[in-house]
DNA sequence: ATCACAAGTTCCATTAGTTGAAACTTAGTT
DNA sequence: AACTAAGTTTCAACTAATGGAACTTGTGAT
């Protein structure tokens, strides 16, 4: 797999997903301990990052954190590489009208990335910026995103899932897994049944190419105690309307370029 | 300036920088044609961008555009690094009761991030996630941020400034800009003077350390058809109070202070 | 279909950058 | 002062990056 056979660009990012992975700032010797270069491999990788803005070092606390040129990068990622922007207005549409939470969601390997979501319950916005990761096996838009993968792909990533359980819905095994991805496929939608978490379903519906490719999917979130799957069900014709808007949009979105002059 | 001393991995991070610049996707030979690199070169780093998921590579137009990876760097980035979990509250507050969009921003080498906003005026989000960038010159952010810095940085941030005059009122020359700083030092507040756009003004303060650094800022923009300088001027008071409530919560968190120039 | 040209991809001998054990410096403790 | 841990630098051995050139694929014209 992509981990770091990647020479030494491959292994500088190794650390710099190290640094990510803590959630606060990290001393040297932190990373060394958990790491599998030596110290002055480390050290040499960590100084580069450093320079280069992707990591920041607190002088004073002798920590390294995420830089801010991550954060500058990210946003051109997140304007020309996600569907956020041109599904922007489409999902405003479609929470206004279902009154529930929508998130729009892509595959990062085999990671479910959040790219954007509108809370139509509360009017504060709740504070999980894009970028928020969570588990392909055991939520709805992950699913239906790996469902769509060719077979290859699909392999690898089933590879990669931890199948923690998290509630007594959570698939543990591949096989109860990839059963379920057939009835998606042969549905056009799927569920989150409590998987990941006690009380909180979801209906997920890929956002899919002309080619049937996955670009990304959509979902509307609720609770046992509003509505139920027969409930979340009978706003497929809708939700797939959004799915489908976003799609035709998405692929008139990149043109062709121009070649240049002569 | 440190553009590539930092050896392959530099090189690879120049080549992420170049495909970000773009705002779309890109084929290979735009690239090359705007490149130091020579072609097998470039295809290498541009591979093993890809290959890590820094880089999306979209097979059908054979494009390459920032990837998903950034996007959840980012994340970590803005959870750990960046001011906006720890001013989320203190910003909600201020914006509501002074009824004006309000910004918060840092610094990453001579330009401003936005990290994070509020827009009183109209519910929906305006679509500016965090991760915009903007020049330090012309912006009340940028301006009071650059107030602050040591001088090796400041000159070192200067001589980074296009001085593009955007308006009548943009400062085109470091001497001007030099003078406005020694005022805001002085008043420990600075302003936009329609500098970036027209109609547009603003008041921003330094979120400062103990030792006078700048982690950051907060600045109010209104319009002139809605008040004027001294309108904002009035407001000093209440968005000081929140400068220095941030500034608070930063310090007793284990925030990183931005470090040296490269 | 055939050709021509541009775009994209691979090869491989040379060169340059990476590696990491060890030595060293600094900061903190007894 | 003596000790210990964290952080930093050095340098010869080694490995990976380099890029000119050859090759393959895609595109469009005749």
């Amino acid at each position: 797999m992509a981990a770091s056979g990647d020479g030494t660009v491959g292994k500088a990012l190794e650390v710099l997903d190290q640094v990510a992975s803590y959630g606060r700032p990290v001393r040297f010797s932190e990373l060394q301990g958990a790491s599998r270069f030596p110290k002055a491999t480390l050290y040499r990788f960590v100084q580069t990052l450093t320079n280069q803005g992707m990591l920041a070092f607190d002088p004073d606390r002798g920590t390294y954190a995420p830089g801010m040129r991550l954060v500058r990068l990210a946003h051109a990622a997140w304007q020309t590489a996600s569907l956020a922007p041109i599904a922007a207005g489409h999902i405003d549409r479609l929470s206004a009208d279902v009154g529930e939470t929508v998130h729009l969601a892509q595959l990062d390997h085999a990671q479910v990335i959040y790219v954007d979501k509108r809370n139509a319950a509360d009017p504060v916005q709740m504070y999980s910026k894009s970028g928020k990761v969570g588990p392909a096996y055991c939520t709805g838009v992950g699913k239906v995103m790996i469902a769509y993968l060719p077979e290859a792909d699909l392999a690898d990533a089933l590879g990669q899932q931890s199948f923690h359980r998290f509630t007594d819905t959570t698939h543990t095994t591949v096989e109860s897994l990839r059963a379920e991805l057939t009835d998606i496929r042969a549905n056009g939608y799927g569920f989150d049944r409590e998987e990941h978490e006690p009380g909180i379903i979801c209906i997920a519906l890929p956002i899919l190419t002309e080619t049937n490719r996955a670009l990304g999917a959509i979902s509307v979130t609720s609770t046992t105690t509003r509505t139920n799957l027969a409930g979340l069900e009978s706003l497929v014709q809708r939700i797939r309307t959004t799915a489908e808007a976003i799609a035709k949009d998405a692929s008139s979105w990149h043109f062709p370029i121009p070649a240049r002059s002569s």
